[in-house]
DNA sequence: ATGGGCACCTGGCTGC
DNA sequence: TGCAGCCAGGTGCCCA
């Protein structure tokens, strides 16, 4: 489920309901995430003020005076605020029980994500050191994707994709981003113009942001535990169209592998 | 350094 | 109805 939107929009959600909240207890019910919940995570939690939560990436960062929870979502993953004795549905693996009585459940049918904790400046931490420019920030745009593509010839899909080039970039918004510049997602990523880097860089920060909006309608303090959140769907050009109409041109949308990941595209509008 | 492929998991859907 | 096969919004790691 969660790309950058959902992240962010699970960041606004839960933040209000934890900062400047003590941390009661932890109940880990499952350690095997991605990597094990560290031994020790409750005792290092219990009792601590939580006082910022952010994001970066699509990593959250929950922080206390002692250190910081990071926290990945993978695939199927979602963070919710609940009444601390809300009955528990499958794939409930780790309660943060405030002293609000409610509690900050952790859901992951897949197991892709994880928690992990680091002391001192999370951004130092080995999973958040190499990460490339957020998409929405300074430092992000079309001169600097060009410079990074310099000598690339990986597919421009999945140079956008690379979390140490832009991060953020997931599997529907890449496809997304590629129709609205124009470019064929196969194009070798140094062989990406500036002028067309400059109509990516845009694109990629328009999608994201339209997504952060629509998603920030729907969600509040919870956390949409299904599929697309609310109306990003509707808004899609290509992805998971293959085989309809181009809403541009009426070309039939086609459907390629890159990666290992499925790739849409309009075949006309794309060249 | 770069690029390609695999791995980790469960669940939902399709088609026989 | 049952079951095999395929697919899914991520990303670290291993290998050539």
């Amino acid at each position: 489920m969660p790309e950058l939107p959902e992240v962010e929009t699970t960041c606004r959600g839960i933040a209000p309901s934890l900062v400047g909240r003590r941390v009661e207890r932890v109940v880990v019910r499952e350690r095997r995430l991605r990597w094990p919940v560290p031994r020790g995570l409750e005792g290092r939690l219990t009792g601590r003020a939580i006082t910022s939560v952010r994001r970066r990436a699509k990593y959250l960062l929950i922080g206390t005076e002692a250190g910081t929870l990071i926290a990945h979502l993978g695939m199927s993953g979602s963070l919710r605020v609940l009444d601390q004795d809300a009955p528990t549905i499958a794939h409930d693996h780790v309660d943060i029980v405030l002293d609000s009585g409610r509690c900050l459940r952790f859901n992951d049918p897949r197991r892709f994500g994880c928690l992990l904790w680091v002391e001192g400046d999370p951004t130092r931490h080995a999973l958040l050191a190499g990460l490339g420019p957020e998409p929405l920030e300074e430092g992000f745009g079309g001169d600097y994707l060009w410079s990074r593509a310099r000598g690339r010839r990986v597919a421009i899909k999945l140079f956008i994709m690379n979390a140490q080039v832009v991060v953020g970039v997931g599997n529907i918004y890449a496809s997304e981003a590629l129709f609205r510049a124009g470019i064929r997602p196969s194009t070798p990523a140094c062989r990406v113009s500036r002028q067309r880097m400059q109509a990516l860089a845009a694109a990629i920060s328009d999608v994201l942001g339209e997504a952060i909006k629509v998603g920030g309608t729907t969600l509040r303090d919870y956390v949409n535990p299904d599929g697309l959140p609310g109306y990003f769907r509707q808004r899609l050009f290509v992805y998971e169209r293959a085989g309809e109409p181009c809403r541009r041109c009426r070309t039939p949308i086609r459907q390629v592998v890159q990666g290992q990941r499925s790739t849409y595209y309009c075949p006309r509008c794309q060249q």
